[in-house]
DNA sequence: TGCAATTTATGACAAAGGTAGTAAACTGAT
DNA sequence: ATCAGTTTACTACCTTTGTCATAAATTGCA
């Protein structure tokens, strides 16, 4: 029942693996290009290689090699959130909710899909503890 | 109205700034004690000591100087908080929030806290419109 | 086939961070 | 005043990450 938290990237590796998740399965030149700022063809090689090498990009075998994220958004965060939740609020959930929803224009839509976030886990905590007794 | 991210530490140094809050102002040997496993003293002395060049960490004049944190845990996260927010949810909080309340045991209390803080966006969200208009 | 352009492999260098040793300075108790 | 123990300064080394240059391999076309 435990959740494995995924890996935790440098604030560098992730700009790497946001680009791939915003382009797709991208060439060397594509992703230097798609990449937003300017940077070196052989820095953008050397960052992808890494990755490749911890299995958080996957590289395809043909010819001029596609690189594609091996990993989602949601494991990504998780590795960063349950460190953080952990370390700087002992596992307190509240104050990190705190941070993200304050001074933060939000939504209708949004409110709406929070609530409901909510509402599903006071409905799981019930079932549980009926489970348990 | 924007919000000052704070810094954004490496795992090891949320490691060591974790023990400060915990333990409070402390000496280096009180530190190197207070740690949580095995770890030389000048090891623990040079982190401290970079951290206090970075202003995370501060540094009292008296004999034996005492460590303290310069920053509180709602700085840190909000860092890294933000950050992860812009690159793996593009500024969406909702899977963030929900990473944090699914699988996990919540308590009542806990439940209603969340449900005040949405509560509170909601009426902050409805107070903007109307000083908009 | 042979060359220009593209793609890939290597090698380099610097900054940051984790680990720690050694030496100097300081303090407290004889 | 001296000496052991504590505290602080300084130095060193290794790994990771960010940056890139150079060189080798590959490909597509003329």
């Amino acid at each position: 029942m435990k959740k494995r938290t995924g890996p935790r990237l440098s604030a560098g590796e992730l700009e790497i693996v946001q680009m791939l998740w915003r382009q797709g399965p991208v060439t060397l030149s594509e992703a230097q290009n798609g990449f937003g700022r300017a940077i070196g063809y052989t820095t953008v090689q050397t960052r992808l290689n890494r990755l490749v090498e911890k299995g958080v990009v996957h590289r395809s075998a043909d010819r001029p090699a596609r690189y594609t994220a091996a990993v989602g958004p949601e494991e990504v965060s998780a590795g960063h959130l349950d460190l953080l939740l952990e370390r700087v609020s002992s596992g307190n959930i509240v104050p990190l909710v705190a941070h993200l929803v304050q001074d933060r224009a939000l939504s209708s839509g949004e409110i709406a899909e929070l609530k409901q976030l909510i509402a599903q886990a006071e409905r799981q905590g019930r079932k549980t503890k009926e489970l348990r007794k």
